[in-house]
DNA sequence: CTTGACCTTCAAGTAGCTTGAAATTTTAGA
DNA sequence: TCTAAAATTTCAAGCTACTTGAAGGTCAAG
């Protein structure tokens, strides 16, 4: 029989650690004297605590320890706990490589440049959206700015403010093509709902499901698109650094939308989806 | 100006975090309303916010994080800060590399014996210790009896109770042989203490220093080393199984130090030190 | 019998949030 | 203008796996 502190010594254990599972009853020594309340050890009990340490170092949570040595539980629950882990630790392993490729691209930048850039550029998954929205082919910039004008009037009348979330386009064509883009533009909804509003004979605004993205690369852009063309290499160049890869197609969210003849102040978010590189 | 639920919904990131960056002083809102208290974002505070995020997707702590968007920094001191992150990153994804491992060696043997096994191997890490030692070879058990009882009496002779600690063996040679041991036995020390103990005209025990191990496969067996081998072998079964390679000497920890006439009642911990395996 | 090592319990602190309660403010709709 | 719903506020507690420290009791050696 040990008292706590030879105990904690042989197990290369602190003896706080040992209290700390006696108070959470992971662990109790073999007997707790009712007076002094002293705990005593002894040698057997160090097998049982080195399976706990087994368990401990697979990353298992200590109540998961807890069931697993205290409660009887079937094969089938521990290979479930374990492959939990197993997907658990890949999951870990994948973040972790890209952080160390960031860290690495910021050492880099660091050693070139001597101070912080691209810091405005940020990874983000996006959720599916029920959109109500248009796909129209834009020749110019002022057509585009009247189609969006157009837009709202038709939102405002057919739909309380209510349940129009935020107004954004998504890109359809390649972001490279310098004019007639194919756009979709239209409205985030709060709800789904069901519904077709005609702008035109040729023109129907409709509800669809925006799909969401796993992994979006994502910028802001102050003022209108003019401005872009440096908001987009700035998301390319930080995608081939970070080595992902643009998948499109890309969404500009508008988030302060712009209105007729104060465009230049209008902010809005790109969004465009990646996937990490596979060479 | 936006409320925090829609600066929020914006920059993806909960209200309470929001409301936690503010109260820290990691992120304040462009304004707040002295009698309401209401918070106000802008969004220029989202490329600010964006950078904050940058930093925390490197795996930074938010107090560096501040120190690094609220203060000047200079750029030494931000490459130091990487590189530690980068060491960082590094040492997890090796421990997690090995924890995959062994959680993978732990489904396979559930596949093929369907319970669990070898639970009372545990990898740990050795300091260095002052060791009071002999080194000797053993010619048999009975010799190496002899021996410890001889060591015993003299170093109780020599030292008090206080600065002996426990009672320890280094195995020279290789473990396979059968006979004729190459065995340093003696005490782990309390203090580091100058001392040379002669205990016949050829042999005498002086003080060294027992180096420190960065992994050791260690396990616990139970009566005298006529018990060994199945415990030894557990350790290379063990040490196999999870790609590590024994680089010996081995040890033997006596916990339960034997006693004349019941040496079936000793306790001993075998440790073994290991590296990872490359192939 | 004293001294010092060892042990006890209890409380608080760690990081980065989340959740909930109770109170207030704002907004939409009638 | 009034009311109900939605949004926001502060404050407190909870999460994991411990560590640290205070105040006080226990044990062994000299």
């Amino acid at each position: 029989m040990f008292r706590i502190g030879e105990f904690s010594k042989i197990a290369q254990v602190p003896a706080s650690v040992l209290r700390y599972y006696d108070d959470i009853g992971l662990f109790t020594p073999i007997h707790s004297d009712r007076d002094t309340g002293y705990r005593y050890y002894s040698v057997e009990q160090l097998s049982q605590l080195n399976r706990i340490l087994a368990l401990k170092d697979l990353g298992l949570a200590l109540d998961q320890i807890k069931r697993l040595v205290m409660d009887e539980v079937s094969p089938e629950e521990i290979r479930g706990m374990l492959s939990l882990r197993k997907a658990q630790i890949e999951q870990t392993l994948q973040v972790e490589a890209i952080r160390l490729r960031a860290v690495e691209s910021r050492l880099q930048q660091l050693e070139h440049k001597g101070g912080f850039q691209d810091d405005d550029v940020v990874l983000k998954s996006l959720p599916a959206q029920p959109f109500l929205s248009l796909r129209h082919r834009c020749q110019d910039l002022k057509q585009t700015f009247t189609l969006i004008s157009q837009m709202n009037a038709a939102a405002a009348q057919h739909l309380t403010a209510k349940s129009l979330g935020r107004f954004a386009a998504v890109i359809h064509g390649e972001f490279y093509e310098d004019i007639d883009w194919d756009l979709e533009f239209g409205f985030y909804l709060n709800q789904t709902l069901d519904l077709t509003v005609p702008l035109s004979d040729r023109m129907v605004i409709r509800v669809r499901e925006l799909e969401s993205v796993e992994m979006a690369v994502t910028a802001v852009r102050f003022g209108g698109p003019e401005n872009g063309h440096l908001c987009y290499s700035a998301i390319g160049t930080w995608a081939e650094k970070h080595q992902y890869e643009l998948i499109g197609p890309g969404r500009e969210i508008f988030i302060v939308p712009p209105k007729p003849g104060h465009e230049a102040e209008m902010v809005v978010e790109i969004q465009f989806p990646v996937k990490t590189f596979m060479h």
